[in-house]
DNA sequence: CGGAACGTTGAGGAGAATCAATTATAGTGG
DNA sequence: CCACTATAATTGATTCTCCTCAACGTTCCG
């Protein structure tokens, strides 16, 4: 694809369109952004705790991992952020960064400067509005992490994690539910869900016996996605998929 | 207190602008806020999962959790919140709860109608910036819970907690992180930690043991804050305390 | 072809859960 | 003011999930 950038755009623009009313205006304003280009390899950090970023990741392709550590190095991933993914758009009001971003996979990241989203989002108050949902969203979806590590065993959060994954890719296009590829290693899953790799490893293969799901040359495939939504206990109301929103400026 | 409201009107504003540069008429948007004050006694549902709300709860007095549940009613408290706490101001952009809010104490909560709130957002938007930088502040704090839960033992979660509730109180003008009351049981506590009410009172019986801290009726007493950081594995850095947001709007 | 990263498996152990019972504490009404 | 009740705290015994350590197999890539 000649212009990578210009497609991924669109799939952030119809991210955020999908919870937030836009004008003509502001949408012609979010197409108009222009960034550049990065090719990463796997296990780059993009940004380092603490650091001051200015400008926004905005995933292309591969995958990248939010996270936050404990004074012993333990990782824990607080989000998976896939192609379309704006991957710190709250940095825009809090430019301190408080967790890390790194990439898991061969990644190539959009990198939007403050400057341009922040002056189209004070120019175009529905633009704020929306990036404010977007943070809004992304903060419901830790509250569902939070639950799911605290509160479900090796098999539930591991289930709860692909039917999750499951949506977005199909969301984004990439693959459906049933099939997708998720370019994380068993060290990664295990970070998210706050488990070991040898643990996932095994967890994995129960899920295999029970028929339920596979995991191989990083492709998730869902035998039973129904059986697989009942053990991850999930309902996917936390995503706030559908707007509904009121608009605050009409 | 002839009017409680005002007073803990003001303690929000201020922990407004402690991270967002208000201008003078914004800051006479918000003090002019009017809502209307509940009393509710301990494990009264504020918000539950899935409810459409209307008005954004300021507490007051006493204290809230927000949490979420699993299937078999497993609950997950994923943030505590004190006086001078909006419990779900982004409930503003994104009314449909996705959470639930409990009392946890005798609590006093002050009602604002999103009506309200989001004329003052829409007209003043520098006070819709305060809001969305505020609720990145509070997605940075589920990060670190979810840090919390996921890689750190029973002793470091408690430990964690227990400095950043004392930074709060502190913050709040109740107590100081030495000595605060928290008026929450054991089984909250463990809800907040993921860990059980037993093993709760177990770590914290340990913690007494080692002469760092004690928690008796209610009041928690920090003997060693230095080795209760050290424990908890405590950074407040993700607070994010100070100001230091750019404006969108100069 | 060789090395590095990743995946798989086993054995043993530790931390936290569960089950069960008892003791404190606080709130309520007589 | 005190008995009564519900809630919360405490402790012990046992179980189980998940971690740790260790070894080996596999895949991928230069």
């Amino acid at each position: 694809m000649a212009f990578p950038q210009n497609a991924t755009l669109e799939g952030f623009i119809k991210r955020l369109t999908s919870r937030s009313a836009l004008s003509e205006q502001e949408l012609l304003a979010l197409h108009s952004l222009r960034g550049h280009v990065v090719t990463l390899s796997p296990h780059t950090d993009l940004v380092r705790q603490g650091q001051h970023v200015e400008y926004a990741s905005l995933v292309v392709k591969g995958l990248v991992g939010r996270f936050g550590q404990n004074k012993d190095g333990g990782r824990q991933i607080t989000c998976f952020h896939i192609p379309g993914d704006m991957a710190d758009l709250s940095s825009l009001v809090s430019p301190q960064a408080t967790w890390g971003l790194t990439t898991l996979a061969n990644t190539t990241i959009l990198r939007l400067a403050h400057r341009d989203l922040r002056g189209a989002a004070a120019t175009l108050p529905g633009i704020a509005e929306a990036f404010w949902r977007d943070c809004v969203a992304d903060g419901s979806m830790l509250s569902e992490w939070l639950v799911n590590v605290g509160r479900r065993n090796a098999t539930s959060r591991l289930a709860h994690l692909f039917c999750e994954m499951g949506i977005r890719y199909e969301l984004a296009g990439e693959g459906d539910r049933h099939c997708y590829r998720l370019p994380a290693t068993q060290t990664d899953l295990g970070d998210a869900t706050g488990l070991t790799a040898i643990h996932i490893n095994r967890t994995l293969r129960s899920l295999r016996d029970l028929l339920i799901l596979t995991l191989r040359a990083q492709t998730v495939t869902v035998l039973d996605w129904a059986k697989l939504a009942v053990i991850g206990d999930f309902d996917d109301a936390y995503m706030e998929l559908k707007g509904g929103g009121d608009c605050l400026y009409n």
